[in-house]
DNA sequence: CACCACCCCTGGACGC
DNA sequence: TGCGTCCAGGGGTGGT
Protein backbone atom coordinates (compact mmCIF):
# COMPACT_ATOMS: atom_id res chain seq x y z
CA UNK A 1 0.00 0.00 0.00
CA UNK A 2 2.33 2.76 -1.32
CA UNK A 3 1.84 6.05 0.46
CA UNK A 4 4.14 9.07 0.56
CA UNK A 5 7.20 7.54 1.90
CA UNK A 6 6.90 4.49 -0.69
CA UNK A 7 6.57 7.13 -3.83
CA UNK A 8 9.70 9.12 -1.96
CA UNK A 9 11.73 6.13 -2.03
CA UNK A 10 10.77 4.94 -5.34
CA UNK A 11 11.52 8.48 -7.02
CA UNK A 12 15.25 7.92 -4.77
CA UNK A 13 15.43 4.80 -6.80
CA UNK A 14 14.10 5.69 -9.96
CA UNK A 15 15.31 8.82 -10.80
CA UNK A 16 19.11 7.95 -11.69
CA UNK A 17 17.89 5.63 -13.69
CA UNK A 18 15.02 7.15 -15.95
CA UNK A 19 17.03 10.59 -15.98
CA UNK A 20 18.29 11.10 -19.36
CA UNK A 21 16.60 7.82 -21.08
CA UNK A 22 14.37 8.09 -24.30
CA UNK A 23 11.12 6.36 -24.40
CA UNK A 24 11.35 4.24 -27.46
CA UNK A 25 7.94 2.67 -27.80
CA UNK A 26 4.84 2.71 -25.47
CA UNK A 27 3.07 -1.05 -24.47
CA UNK A 28 -0.07 0.05 -23.37
CA UNK A 29 -2.27 -3.13 -22.36
CA UNK A 30 -4.99 -1.87 -20.96
CA UNK A 31 -5.87 1.79 -22.02
CA UNK A 32 -8.97 2.21 -19.50
CA UNK A 33 -6.28 2.72 -16.72
CA UNK A 34 -4.38 6.28 -18.67
CA UNK A 35 -7.41 9.41 -17.84
CA UNK A 36 -7.76 12.25 -19.29
CA UNK A 37 -8.58 10.49 -22.81
CA UNK A 38 -4.95 9.89 -22.76
CA UNK A 39 -3.69 7.32 -25.28
CA UNK A 40 -0.15 5.52 -25.94
CA UNK A 41 0.97 8.27 -27.96
CA UNK A 42 0.65 10.68 -25.40
CA UNK A 43 2.59 9.12 -22.67
CA UNK A 44 5.69 10.51 -23.60
CA UNK A 45 6.64 8.20 -26.81
CA UNK A 46 9.94 9.49 -28.65
CA UNK A 47 10.32 12.26 -25.28
CA UNK A 48 13.81 12.02 -23.49
CA UNK A 49 12.98 12.09 -19.69
CA UNK A 50 13.86 14.78 -17.75
CA UNK A 51 13.51 13.84 -14.10
CA UNK A 52 10.77 12.62 -11.51
CA UNK A 53 8.42 14.69 -9.35
CA UNK A 54 6.55 13.59 -6.54
CA UNK A 55 3.80 15.55 -4.17
CA UNK A 56 1.85 13.42 -1.92
CA UNK A 57 1.38 9.74 -3.20
CA UNK A 58 1.95 10.59 -6.83
CA UNK A 59 4.20 10.74 -9.13
CA UNK A 60 5.31 12.76 -12.21
CA UNK A 61 7.50 11.77 -14.99
CA UNK A 62 8.55 14.94 -17.05
CA UNK A 63 10.25 14.76 -20.27
CA UNK A 64 12.68 17.35 -21.43
CA UNK A 65 10.58 19.13 -24.11
CA UNK A 66 7.40 19.24 -21.82
CA UNK A 67 4.78 16.45 -21.63
CA UNK A 68 4.55 14.77 -18.25
CA UNK A 69 2.66 11.80 -17.00
CA UNK A 70 1.37 11.62 -13.26
CA UNK A 71 1.17 7.88 -11.79
CA UNK A 72 -1.19 7.10 -9.03
CA UNK A 73 -0.54 3.72 -7.53
CA UNK A 74 -3.53 3.74 -5.71
CA UNK A 75 -3.62 0.49 -3.44
CA UNK A 76 -1.97 -2.27 -5.25
CA UNK A 77 -0.10 -0.29 -7.83
CA UNK A 78 4.06 -1.03 -8.86
CA UNK A 79 6.58 1.22 -10.59
CA UNK A 80 10.17 -1.05 -11.23
CA UNK A 81 12.71 -0.33 -13.72
CA UNK A 82 13.58 -3.57 -15.26
CA UNK A 83 17.16 -3.23 -17.08
CA UNK A 84 17.93 -4.45 -20.62
CA UNK A 85 18.20 -8.25 -21.08
CA UNK A 86 16.11 -9.02 -17.73
CA UNK A 87 12.99 -10.54 -18.04
CA UNK A 88 10.11 -9.34 -16.16
CA UNK A 89 9.06 -10.96 -12.80
CA UNK A 90 5.44 -10.67 -13.46
CA UNK A 91 3.45 -10.19 -16.12
CA UNK A 92 0.35 -10.38 -14.85
CA UNK A 93 -1.35 -7.11 -14.24
CA UNK A 94 0.94 -5.08 -16.56
CA UNK A 95 -1.09 -2.15 -17.89
CA UNK A 96 1.60 -0.61 -19.28
CA UNK A 97 5.75 -0.69 -20.51
CA UNK A 98 7.86 2.07 -21.34
CA UNK A 99 10.68 0.55 -23.38
CA UNK A 100 13.60 3.02 -22.99
CA UNK A 101 16.39 3.29 -25.58
CA UNK A 102 19.35 0.50 -24.31
CA UNK A 103 18.13 1.23 -20.76
CA UNK A 104 15.92 -1.16 -20.39
CA UNK A 105 12.08 -1.10 -19.63
CA UNK A 106 10.07 1.03 -16.89
CA UNK A 107 6.52 -1.08 -15.73
CA UNK A 108 3.83 -0.14 -14.65
CA UNK A 109 1.57 -3.38 -12.74
CA UNK A 110 -1.76 -2.52 -10.93
CA UNK A 111 -3.68 -5.82 -9.73
CA UNK A 112 -6.73 -4.04 -7.90
CA UNK A 113 -6.34 -1.00 -10.59
CA UNK A 114 -7.34 1.88 -8.61
CA UNK A 115 -4.02 3.48 -9.62
CA UNK A 116 -3.80 4.87 -13.08
CA UNK A 117 -2.00 7.35 -15.12
CA UNK A 118 -2.41 10.29 -16.44
CA UNK A 119 -1.28 12.62 -19.19
CA UNK A 120 -0.55 16.71 -19.72
CA UNK A 121 1.26 18.71 -21.69
CA UNK A 122 3.80 20.15 -18.79
CA UNK A 123 4.56 20.02 -15.31
CA UNK A 124 2.82 23.32 -15.05
CA UNK A 125 -0.44 21.77 -16.43
CA UNK A 126 -0.37 18.90 -14.48
CA UNK A 127 0.37 20.58 -11.23
CA UNK A 128 -2.36 23.52 -12.00
CA UNK A 129 -5.40 20.38 -13.53
CA UNK A 130 -3.91 17.91 -10.95
CA UNK A 131 -2.39 19.05 -7.63
CA UNK A 132 -3.71 22.48 -7.14
CA UNK A 133 -6.33 20.63 -5.13
CA UNK A 134 -4.02 18.76 -3.07
CA UNK A 135 -2.95 20.58 0.45
CA UNK A 136 0.90 20.92 1.53
CA UNK A 137 3.41 17.79 0.96
CA UNK A 138 2.90 16.17 4.75
CA UNK A 139 6.87 15.30 4.30
CA UNK A 140 7.88 19.26 5.03
CA UNK A 141 4.31 20.37 6.74
CA UNK A 142 4.84 22.84 9.37
CA UNK A 143 2.73 23.01 12.58
CA UNK A 144 1.54 26.34 11.30
CA UNK A 145 -0.16 25.42 7.97
CA UNK A 146 -1.52 22.07 9.67
CA UNK A 147 -3.14 24.24 12.26
CA UNK A 148 -4.84 26.18 9.82
CA UNK A 149 -5.95 23.70 8.02
CA UNK A 150 -7.52 21.32 10.81
CA UNK A 151 -9.16 24.70 12.59
CA UNK A 152 -11.62 24.56 9.59
CA UNK A 153 -12.92 21.10 10.06
CA UNK A 154 -14.93 19.58 13.21
CA UNK A 155 -14.10 15.89 11.86
CA UNK A 156 -12.00 13.34 13.73
CA UNK A 157 -7.97 13.90 13.37
CA UNK A 158 -7.60 10.59 11.54
CA UNK A 159 -10.05 11.62 9.22
CA UNK A 160 -8.43 14.97 8.72
CA UNK A 161 -5.41 13.15 8.34
CA UNK A 162 -6.31 11.32 5.62
CA UNK A 163 -8.30 13.88 3.18
CA UNK A 164 -5.81 14.88 0.66
CA UNK A 165 -7.36 17.85 0.57
CA UNK A 166 -5.17 18.90 3.67
CA UNK A 167 -2.31 17.64 3.78
CA UNK A 168 -1.08 15.25 0.57
CA UNK A 169 0.79 11.62 1.22
CA UNK A 170 -0.78 10.62 3.93
CA UNK A 171 -2.63 6.90 4.01
CA UNK A 172 -4.22 4.65 6.36
CA UNK A 173 -1.26 3.34 7.73
CA UNK A 174 0.97 6.96 8.91
CA UNK A 175 -1.84 8.07 9.88
CA UNK A 176 -2.15 5.60 12.39
CA UNK A 177 1.64 5.46 12.83
CA UNK A 178 1.75 9.32 13.35
CA UNK A 179 -1.19 9.91 15.75
CA UNK A 180 0.50 7.12 18.20
CA UNK A 181 3.87 8.33 17.95
CA UNK A 182 2.17 12.08 18.73
CA UNK A 183 0.41 10.53 21.45
CA UNK A 184 -3.28 12.13 19.89
CA UNK A 185 -6.45 9.55 19.64
CA UNK A 186 -7.36 9.12 16.38
CA UNK A 187 -11.08 9.94 17.09
CA UNK A 188 -10.02 13.19 18.80
CA UNK A 189 -11.86 16.17 16.89
CA UNK A 190 -9.35 17.90 14.68
CA UNK A 191 -10.21 21.51 15.80
CA UNK A 192 -9.80 21.17 19.50
CA UNK A 193 -6.39 19.83 19.02
CA UNK A 194 -4.31 23.56 20.18
CA UNK A 195 -0.91 24.87 19.03
CA UNK A 196 1.02 23.01 20.96
CA UNK A 197 -0.18 19.94 19.45
CA UNK A 198 -0.11 20.90 16.34
CA UNK A 199 3.01 21.36 16.48
CA UNK A 200 3.88 18.01 17.55
CA UNK A 201 1.88 16.23 14.87
CA UNK A 202 3.19 18.18 12.45
CA UNK A 203 6.74 17.10 13.59
CA UNK A 204 6.10 13.73 14.31
CA UNK A 205 4.49 13.68 10.71
CA UNK A 206 7.92 14.65 9.45
CA UNK A 207 9.92 12.31 11.43
CA UNK A 208 7.34 9.19 10.88
CA UNK A 209 7.68 9.48 6.98
CA UNK A 210 11.47 10.23 6.68
CA UNK A 211 12.26 7.41 8.99
CA UNK A 212 9.91 5.40 6.25
CA UNK A 213 11.68 6.62 3.64
CA UNK A 214 15.36 5.35 5.03
CA UNK A 215 13.96 2.22 5.40
CA UNK A 216 12.86 1.79 1.76
CA UNK A 217 8.88 2.28 2.87
CA UNK A 218 6.64 -0.23 4.07
CA UNK A 219 5.49 -3.72 2.84
CA UNK A 220 2.11 -4.84 3.14
CA UNK A 221 1.42 -7.72 0.42
CA UNK A 222 2.62 -5.81 -3.39
CA UNK A 223 4.36 -3.00 -1.82
CA UNK A 224 7.73 -3.10 -4.21
CA UNK A 225 10.33 -0.34 -4.99
CA UNK A 226 11.90 1.22 -8.26
CA UNK A 227 13.91 -2.08 -8.32
CA UNK A 228 11.69 -4.79 -7.29
CA UNK A 229 12.88 -5.29 -3.90
CA UNK A 230 10.17 -5.08 -1.09
CA UNK A 231 10.30 -2.62 1.98
CA UNK A 232 11.17 -3.11 5.46
CA UNK A 233 9.37 -0.67 7.38
CA UNK A 234 6.17 -2.75 8.17
CA UNK A 235 9.05 -4.45 10.43
CA UNK A 236 8.87 -1.17 12.77
CA UNK A 237 4.84 -0.69 13.08
CA UNK A 238 3.85 0.35 16.74
CA UNK A 239 0.14 0.00 16.02
CA UNK A 240 -0.57 -0.84 12.38
CA UNK A 241 -1.68 -4.08 11.89
CA UNK A 242 -1.41 -4.72 15.89
CA UNK A 243 -4.69 -4.62 17.04
CA UNK A 244 -4.99 -6.28 20.47
CA UNK A 245 -1.50 -7.00 20.70
CA UNK A 246 0.73 -5.02 23.63
CA UNK A 247 1.33 -1.41 23.15
CA UNK A 248 5.17 -1.20 22.53
CA UNK A 249 4.58 1.73 25.60
CA UNK A 250 2.92 1.23 28.17
CA UNK A 251 2.17 -2.79 27.12
CA UNK A 252 -1.31 -2.51 27.34
CA UNK A 253 -3.59 -3.88 24.27
CA UNK A 254 -3.97 -1.66 21.28
CA UNK A 255 -7.68 -0.87 20.29
CA UNK A 256 -8.77 -1.28 16.75
CA UNK A 257 -11.83 1.16 15.47
CA UNK A 258 -13.27 1.99 12.67
CA UNK A 259 -12.79 5.90 11.82
CA UNK A 260 -13.53 7.21 8.16
CA UNK A 261 -14.64 3.57 7.03
CA UNK A 262 -10.92 2.75 7.79
CA UNK A 263 -9.39 0.37 10.05
CA UNK A 264 -8.00 1.96 12.83
CA UNK A 265 -5.47 0.77 15.63
CA UNK A 266 -4.27 2.61 18.73
CA UNK A 267 -3.60 2.84 22.10
CA UNK A 268 -6.07 3.94 24.50
CA UNK A 269 -3.88 4.49 27.22
CA UNK A 270 -1.23 6.23 25.82
CA UNK A 271 -3.35 8.44 23.12
CA UNK A 272 -5.39 11.39 24.36
CA UNK A 273 -8.63 12.01 23.41
CA UNK A 274 -9.58 15.43 22.78
C1' DC B 1 -20.06 23.53 1.94
C1' DA B 2 -19.00 19.73 5.13
C1' DC B 3 -19.20 15.26 5.85
C1' DC B 4 -20.29 10.42 5.16
C1' DA B 5 -21.54 5.98 2.90
C1' DC B 6 -20.72 3.47 -0.92
C1' DC B 7 -18.28 1.67 -4.78
C1' DC B 8 -14.51 0.32 -7.79
C1' DC B 9 -11.08 -4.14 -7.92
C1' DT B 10 -8.25 -8.39 -6.87
C1' DG B 11 -5.48 -11.38 -3.99
C1' DG B 12 -4.73 -13.37 0.24
C1' DA B 13 -6.38 -15.29 4.60
C1' DC B 14 -9.41 -18.19 6.70
C1' DG B 15 -13.19 -21.61 7.68
C1' DC B 16 -15.37 -25.72 6.38
C1' DT C 1 -7.37 -29.80 -1.91
C1' DG C 2 -10.82 -26.75 -3.10
C1' DC C 3 -14.38 -23.69 -2.60
C1' DG C 4 -16.87 -19.74 -0.59
C1' DT C 5 -16.58 -15.62 2.14
C1' DC C 6 -14.52 -11.70 3.98
C1' DC C 7 -11.24 -8.08 4.24
C1' DA C 8 -7.74 -4.64 2.77
C1' DG C 9 -8.06 0.62 1.13
C1' DG C 10 -7.31 5.73 -2.20
C1' DG C 11 -10.19 8.42 -4.07
C1' DG C 12 -14.37 9.60 -6.90
C1' DT C 13 -19.21 10.20 -6.60
C1' DG C 14 -23.59 11.01 -4.96
C1' DG C 15 -26.61 11.60 -0.93
C1' DT C 16 -27.74 13.93 3.46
Amino acid sequence: MPELSEIAHLNHCLEPVLSGAVVRDVTLSRPDIVGRGGSRSSLLMGERIKGLVRHGKQLAIVSCSGPAVCVHLGMSGQLWHCPAGERLRRHDHVHCVWHLDGMGRLVFRDPRRFGGLWCFSSIDELTAIRWSHLGPDALSVDARTLRRSLAGTRRSIKAALLDQRLVAGIGNIYADEILFAARIHPQSVATRLGAERCRRLARCTRRILALAITRGGSTIRDYVDGHGQPGSFSLQHQVYGRASLPCTSCGNPLHRVTVAQRTTVFCPVCQDLF
